[in-house]
DNA sequence: GCCTGTCAAGAACAGTGTTCTCGTTTGTGG
DNA sequence: CCACAAACGAGAACACTGTTCTTGACAGGC
């Protein structure tokens, strides 16, 4: 026999499985994920809609195989982009490739971070793997900061007084599942720094910036500068 | 002749569009803005289909009309809340009743602030009024505090040295068109102040914090309070 | 070689937004 | 007071959607 990796059928799969694919993304950022089609999307490829569901069990489940495509597409660029020696640039890449992926990718971006749908919510298995990787990545470099001692103090000290038991401790839980440990500050810290930067670019991808900035890039570039350069020192002393 | 505004005819009108109106809302918060069916509103009224179109031109309408009352509805609620002689006080209850509301009605927040609509964008005559209505009531607290002298010098001064041309004289046309004139570097915090507790209003409420902390509720009052504390002298000297 | 399981296509069903037409009801001017 | 016109709700119809079922055709293993 030939292998069934190799045999027409086989390969003819995985080519559909690709068309559809390509096919699914286009109709994604034309019409968003609320107006995706399946007969549309069979349309272009050019196979009856009945084929479709060869492949996908149902609508709900390609827009999950978009969604875990997406995640992984932004990680892969996010991690891409924090490949550096130096720590704090390593950082500043990785935050400036975070917003540059998803400014190129609204609607990859809207579909995997945007208004959850109530009946549905993705299933876990491979969303979250995805879902988590750009955290444990961004964890990883502050966590080299704070041992190569770049982490300011001062913030640290500041943050770790403010710090309440309840997000202490739910800090900790997830510190201990995903990765080494570290000091609770630094995972406050970098908690913070997240959701400062992810709330700028969902509103800037969103559109919520654009009455006050119709070009949020300059303000982008400079909160991430800031927001970095007051965290961690710049070159070792 | 009986007034328009009083007549049987027109009574029944606001009766009718009142109860299109809270059926689309409870559709939208079962279903999602996606999942929104004109039938299932009609049902629940108990009309016909055809009937909704003497209320509302479409779906988009519809939905148009939610979204505003959905900004409306949370600018009152932050405006209740920043209701207080002191403006610390008045910052602090501000945000937090804006989280709160947000957590309380997630279907509306997500329809207002959340993933757009490639093909559609709500038409901005009363949408971007009833959207900026909050950032002005911030930026208007804001610069009371500025007025008595109780913004942090030092975060100021951080802020004007970061500060781009771009961004500063997009935000000044900005104040100029919507607010009393301020010093850019007021504007500056306000804007960032606005980013990271939106962003970490919409993460809670989309779900996404869910995975590190299941519990947000003590982590977003710790930040919104951490925020402001470095941001406000909290006392008058 | 046949035989089984995989595959694509088409028809069909229930559901959707939207439009049109049809009597009925309401308000108003003569 | 009565007639005319506008507003109104109901129902049927059209094009579209996701999903399922049935019908043939074809590749792959014995």
């Amino acid at each position: 026999m030939t292998t069934a990796s190799t045999g027409l059928r086989a390969r003819r799969r995985q080519e559909l499985l690709a068309a559809i694919r390509t096919a699914a993304l286009k109709e994604l950022r034309r019409t968003g994920a609320a107006g995706l089609s399946l007969r549309a999307v069979a349309r272009d490829v050019g196979i009856a809609v009945s084929a479709l569901y060869r492949y996908f069990p149902s609508r709900d489940e390609l827009l999950t195989d978009l969604i875990v495509a997406a995640f992984d597409a932004h990680a892969d660029a996010v991690e891409a982009g924090g490949a550096h020696d130096d720590v704090a640039e390593a950082l500043r890449g990785l935050w400036h490739a975070y917003r540059a992926w998803a400014v190129a990718h609204p609607a990859e971006f809207g579909l995997a971070y945007g208004t959850p749908v109530p009946g549905y919510v993705a299933p876990p298995e491979h969303t979250v793997r995805a879902g988590t990787r750009i955290g444990q990545c961004a964890l990883a470099l502050l966590a080299r900061a704070y041992a190569e001692g770049r982490l300011d103090p001062d913030t640290l000290h500041r943050r770790a007084t403010r710090l309440s038991p309840g997000t202490a401790e739910q800090l900790e839980t997830w510190s201990d599942r995903h990765g080494q440990p570290i000091p609770t500050e630094v995972l406050a810290v970098w908690l913070d720094l997240f959701v400062h930067l992810h709330g700028l670019v969902s509103m800037e991808v969103f559109g919520l910036l654009r009455p006050i900035t119709p070009n949020a890039t300059p303000y982008a570039a400079e909160v991430i500068d800031t927001e970095l350069a007051a965290l961690i020192t710049t070159r070792r002393s």
